[in-house]
RNA sequence: GCGGCAUUGGCGGAAUUGGUAGACGCGCCAGACUUAGGAUCUGGUUCGCAAGAGUGUAGGUUCGAGUCCUAUAUGCCGCACCA
């Protein structure tokens, strides 16, 4: 009975949708078990091989949690808005939700192919309004909520509106307006007037985390900062409960790293300069509180609040045209170009201490963003200060006992303390104490905390995405009321921005707001009065993103997010699967989402994710035809890889890209290369072996000649021919093969180029095992088959429960040879064996349990434990030889030096007996355990 | 510059608590079967003729190190004028 593959997994994938075997149930007296991949985003190009590695490794933790009893929740949905949707409709005019819905159908049929077991009946997708309707609800709570830093926590905004009547005298005698402009800085989503990543190519803004080196992530366009009125979620409210939340997950190290690299926590202090001839002071904030005796100039943040207060009259017409330099030229320009500019503002500080003059500076390489915007520069132990004070021979004074300042800084934290009053003597870490105690104690300054993490911009000048629940009157934003939502994003006739800037929304005909009949009307009817203008921007792609999670739990309830009974029964995301491109993108985001649910008692627990693993990018591997150009070139001659560093060809080929899917094992199929693309109808090659075909003109398939092909590791992408299709190996090998060989490739969280070379191998694995299961037969397995058994029982165990997927396969491979080589056939076994591959193979697995007389689904069936009592070693059956060894289970103290042991194996009767007449070569040792003699 | 991760045969990679390094697969070699093979099956395969050597390099701890410590090199990733 042959493996057909293409029948055994059609059958059991219908057999699986009828009897609707993956529907999870929130009640169930079962554990509950939530396993999460990370959404994708449903684009043009289909899944390729590289996107279903993390989703096949949560699948195996999802099948073996499912086999250990648990109930577990595995479900999967789509990341649906995005700029590519977007992108197709303003070239094509084709509405991005035909787009995507036709993305999501190609996507669940690639998926479905695979064989996960996905409860299809929860999935969620973000531009569904019963979904998105969610997305504005937790807006709208942020809109209502303000973070109260005494609690730790947000509250809602009523609570903070109690409190300012009955504390603040002025609050009554605001407007509205003013009232309305006092909350907004305090709501946790606010609008404000921030400088923002621009990008003029997409006409949007981006968050930082779209933005890596002055350039958008998506694209790679251009960005440049500007000022605009966005929406703001106050994430940095967060920071310190971010940074805290890490310690109690379960994350890599390094994960954890970047996150908290990203928050950015730094201590230090703010400390309070006067500026000569005004009275009120400016701050400045330094982590180097102990070099407040050597500093000997102020630099001000060019957008800074201080710089229109300290620019003096000579210097205004200068400090203007810096200003104007600086608001002029892009991130990228200025982190490409790090030459030292500034200008002098006329004006000078008063040093808290020693009534010094300090001249006041404005640079650009003081950001606006960080601490207050403004430092005291300490040339000597500060390279970016020293670099400006060269510049603009500014004097240094060192502070540091035996530094040497002349060519450079010193920026170290350590030594002893000179020329500092008070200080002199001390080491850093204590004079930074005494300083902080100090300024505290005379009330120039105070200890603070700083962190780099910026609150997130939230607004997108953009079509595809969420449309916030927000009109305006009188300028000022409010909500649409809650039963009212969803508010569904409007038709436009287009989907670029419109003529006179404003977002693509500014076509919508119908989008006003009639705050008596609660409804969207026409636009022509706004009248300030009853009709109001509703908010042109959407929200960004994380939004959509941040609580997905939670909806899976209950993603059929209409009146909330997620119920708290189903809340209560999940609780939280136990593995979390997915990349590590969204460390400080939907990871943050996600986090301080749940939070905030959490802080408001919408969710039952602070951190949404216990468990996470980063599967690692598959890479493509490219293969290479090498085209000769050297004399005499006619322009389709291609030479053999083995062949190129050799005279003539060394030096004059030409490596090109072909497509990997007509290479085999690095041999070209030539007849199909020819097929290829016009341009190589003709292509003649010179073979492996130094034959060619000019002087003997060859079609068709040669048997005996081989063109071999470069090859190298490169990003998968189409332009480089080397996406492979997992529907291609599904077809060809079987969803099986696919996830076995995907977790054979290498370790799940490692990076590794993709390579169908050895697909083979893990085919064939599957194809002998099965040939085990033509005819079960009954009788007591022997002991040396249960321990082939069990030993494969513990190692899987091992493997799943570690997340080292990939050793698993090994294992399998070695309990088949042993298995066939005992030619075991006993029913007791292999049904066992067929439990432990189901995780990994269920397709098969499936048929094998029903070849073991089973009637009932192998995924329903539980999973085996190990009895260590197989494992021993039977000492009955040694000494034995193996590869010119001899081996000796032999008793004898951990840390006896070896030379002992030694001497006692060889005193040993048994050992004695067996080796006489023979000479020993040589003996290795492992206490305790086993001794290996040579002879 | 700061932080993290990695480095083992021709290749991908095993080695779980410090205990026989190179499992398993690819590739390669030999054989079997076959009209044929880029199919299938069986056996071999770290290097070296050998003694021996051997986990990027140099030290250290240990009876014993791929594994722990110190230094160093190379590569990958993240952050980066963050005061």
């Amino acid at each position: 009975m042959d493996y057909n593959f293409q029948a055994i997994e059609k059958k059991w994938q219908q057999e699986w949708d009828n009897s609707k075997a993956y529907e999870v149930k929130n009640n169930s007296d079962k554990e509950p078990y939530y396993v999460l991949d990370m959404f994708p985003y449903p684009s043009g190009a289909g899944l390729h091989v590289g996107h279903p590695l993390g989703y096949i490794a949560s699948d195996i933790a999802a099948r073996y949690k499912r086999l250990q009893g648990y109930n577990v929740l595995h479900p999967m949905g789509f990341d649906a808005y995005g700029l590519p949707a977007e992108q197709y409709a303003i070239q094509t005019g084709q509405h991005p939700e035909i787009t995507t819905e036709k993305n999501i159908k190609r996507y669940v049929e690639q998926l479905r192919k695979i064989g996960f077991c996905y409860d299809w009946n929860r999935s969620v997708r973000t531009c569904d309004p019963s979904f998105y309707r969610w997305t504005q609800w937790a807006f709208e709570q942020m809109f209502n909520s303000y973070y109260d830093a005494d609690k730790q926590q947000a509250r809602p905004i009523s609570e903070l509106i109690a409190r300012l009547e009955e504390e603040d005298a002025n609050w009554q005698k605001m407007s509205e307006k003013e009232q309305q402009e006092t909350l907004m800085q305090y709501r946790i989503a606010y609008l404000a007037d921030t400088k923002v990543n621009w990008c003029p190519k997409l006409g949007t803004v981006l968050a930082n985390d779209e933005v890596s080196e002055g350039l958008s992530v998506r694209g790679g366009y251009p960005v440049e900062q500007r000022v605009m009125r966005q929406w703001c979620l106050r994430v940095s409210a967060y920071a310190q409960r971010l940074l805290e939340g890490l310690d109690k997950i379960d994350w890599t190290d390094s994960l954890k790293d970047t996150q908290r690299n990203w928050i950015g926590r730094s201590e230090g202090a703010e400390m309070l300069f006067a500026i000569k001839g005004q009275d009120e002071p400016f701050t400045i904030f330094t982590t180097r509180a102990d070099t407040l005796f050597g500093v000997t100039f102020m630099v001000l943040a060019p957008e800074s609040e201080y710089v229109q207060r300290v620019i003096s009259d000579e210097q205004r017409a200068e400090v203007e045209a810096y200003l104007d330099r600086c608001r002029h030229r892009t991130e990228r320009e200025r982190i490409a170009d790090r030459q030292v500019t500034g200008v002098f503002t006329g004006s000078y500080a008063i040093h808290p201490i020693t009534g010094k003059e300090i001249p006041i500076y404005v640079s650009d390489y003081v950001l606006a963003g960080y601490g207050t915007g403004a430092i005291m520069a300490v040339p000597a132990h500060d390279s970016r200060d020293y670099a400006f004070a060269r510049h603009f021979n500014l004097p240094v004074i060192p502070l540091i006992e035996g530094a040497d300042v002349s060519e450079q800084s010193f920026d170290a934290k350590e030594g002893k303390m000179i020329n500092s009053d008070f200080l002199n003597g001390l080491e850093v870490k204590d004079a930074i104490a005494k300083m902080k105690a100090y300024i505290t104690d005379k009330g120039i300054g105070r200890v603070k905390v700083n962190y780099r993490l910026r609150d997130a911009i939230f607004s997108r000048q953009r079509y595809w995405g969420e449309p916030f629940p927000v009109y305006y009157k009188d300028d000022m934003p409010y909500l649409i009321p809650e039963d009212c939502l969803p508010l569904r994003l409007p038709e436009v006739k287009e989907f670029k921005p419109t003529e006179d800037g404003q977002p693509p929304l500014g076509h919508a005909q119908k989008w006003a707001w009639d705050e008596k009949k609660k409804e969207v009307v026409d636009k022509s009817l706004i009248d300030n009065k009853n009709v109001f203008p509703i908010e042109l921007c959407t929200m960004p792609g994380f939004a959509g993103s941040s609580a997905y999670y939670l909806r899976y739990m209950d993603n059929l309830n209409d009146k909330a997010l997620v119920s708290r009974e189903a809340n209560n029964y999940w609780r939280q995301v136990n593995l979390y699967i997915g990349g590590t491109e969204h460390a400080t993108g939907h990871l943050i985001y996600s986090r301080f989402w749940n939070k905030f649910l959490y802080d408001l008692g919408y969710v039952c627990e602070d951190e949404p994710f216990k468990k996470l693993i980063n599967q690692g990018m598959i890479q493509g591997r490219s293969n290479f035809v090498y085209r000769y150009i050297g004399e005499g070139a006619t322009g389709n001659l291609y030479i053999s890889y083995n062949l190129i560093d050799t005279p003539p060809y060394k030096g004059h080929v030409q490596p090109i890209h072909v497509d990997v899917n007509i290479v085999k094992n690095d041999i070209l199929d030539v007849v199909a290369f020819r097929q290829w693309m016009p341009d190589y109808k003709d292509a003649q090659f010179v073979y492996s072996d130094g034959t060619n075909d000019v002087d003997n003109p060859y079609i068709g398939t040669p048997t005996d000649k081989q063109y071999i092909c470069g090859w190298a590791v490169e990003k998968m992408s189409k332009s480089m021919y080397n996406v492979v299709n997992p529907d291609d190996i599904v077809e060809r090998y079987g969803a099986d093969t696919l996830r076995m060989y995907e977790m054979f490739l290498g370790p799940l969280e490692m990076s590794k180029p993709w390579d169908t070379n050895g697909i083979d191998g893990v085919h064939r694995f599957l194809r002998k095992l099965w040939n085990m299961y033509e005819s079960p037969s009954d009788g007591e397995p022997t002991r040396d088959e249960l321990r082939s058994l069990h030993k494969l029982i513990k190692k899987i165990t091992w493997d799943i429960e570690h997340y080292s997927f990939n050793t698993s396969i090994p294992a399998f491979m070695i309990a088949q040879s042993e298995l066939a080589a005992l030619k075991c056939t006993k029913r007791a076994v292999l049904e066992q064996v067929a439990v432990l591959l189901a995780p990994y193979a269920p397709h098969i697995a499936e048929e094998m349990w029903h070849q073991c007389g089973h009637t009932d689904f192998v995924i329903d069936a539980s999973w085996p434990v190990c009895d260590e009592s197989y494992l021993v070693e039977d000492t009955q059956k040694y000494p034995v030889q193996f590869n010119g060894k001899v081996r000796f289970t032999f008793e004898c103290p951990k840390n006896t030096p070896k030379d002992e042991v030694e001497k006692m194996v060889l005193a040993h009767e048994d050992t004695a007996k067996y080796l006489a007449g023979s000479t020993v070569k040589k003996i290795i040792v492992v206490p305790g355990r086993i001794v290996n003699i040579v002879i």
